[in-house]
DNA sequence: TCTCTAAATGAAAACGATTATCATTTATAT
DNA sequence: ATATAAATGATAATCGTTTTCATTTAGAGA
């Protein structure tokens, strides 16, 4: 159930954002992408057709996304900062080595985990961060 | 069980790598840190007492122990990349938010939800990242 | 519809973290 | 003791990200 443009446009007028056409075009293309994203990889996608939205949008609107939790922030992939569109849901990723999709999924309760840990460490916990990285079918069929 | 310094000496060596009194320090600041790490409060540590030792051996040592999984590189934290010091078995990390010491936990099998995954997405799963963050004893009692 | 204002934009510069270069030094095998 | 490949440190180069600032504009209200 991932988050529709629409669902991101109403969110964002919502939190008192302007909603500006190259923020348009911004969420456009990551909800047409089926993968992880780096911000120079959104603005080339963007540049193409909008050659005058330029990379600082790029940045300062994923940052607005990330932080209204529209689009997800990965680690597991590289060294560099990547996102992936966002669902209404709580859940984690998968992320394809090969081709860097990234397929969701959610159902999986980590609390049982978090009372051990808190129970053993004295933690309190405020968060986790729970990825897989693997190969997606199609990247496994064309090797 | 984290590793020792004399542990990590050995399996350089084992590897074929130099063991000089640059990489010694640096391993020497790591064990002895109870947290995480960036390069640059490393290179701090370590330019205290050898001021002739650059940024650059840290990088670089960083990226050979990291190779060798004599650390661990954390992605919870901040922005940045950060290490702490690897053990012999598997492991994951919780990470406190306040002072940054990470405690390590096993004995948490992962595989039922990977095979689970596996069924539903097709992937082949290679790896994954399970990290928590939270506030440690100390920190709690310190607010 | 017109006007106004705070918010948003884009170009450029600044910045911080990381990596590459290269001449010099050194750990280790012999 | 020697030879050699590896490692080091200073510097420069590079990359990703953030800041700055003058200009533009979305959206609220008249």
């Amino acid at each position: 159930m991932r988050l529709t443009e629409k669902r991101i446009a109403a969110a964002l007028r919502q939190h008192g954002y302007k909603l500006t056409p190259q923020r348009r075009v911004v969420i456009g293309a990551i909800t047409a992408s089926r993968g992880q994203l780096t911000p120079a990889e959104l603005y080339r996608k963007v540049h193409q057709e909008h050659p005058n939205i330029g990379l600082t949008t790029i940045y300062r609107t994923l940052e607005i996304l990330g932080s209204l939790e529209l689009v997800c922030e990965l680690h597991a992939g590289g060294s560099g900062r990547s996102y992936t569109i966002g669902t209404p849901e709580h859940h984690h990723h998968i992320i394809c080595s090969g081709c860097g999709e990234v397929v969701d999924f959610s159902g999986y309760d980590i609390s049982p985990l978090e009372e051990r840990l808190t129970r053993e460490t004295g933690f309190e916990i405020e968060g986790h961060l729970l990825e897989f990285t693997g190969r997606c079918q199609r990247c496994r069929q064309n090797a």
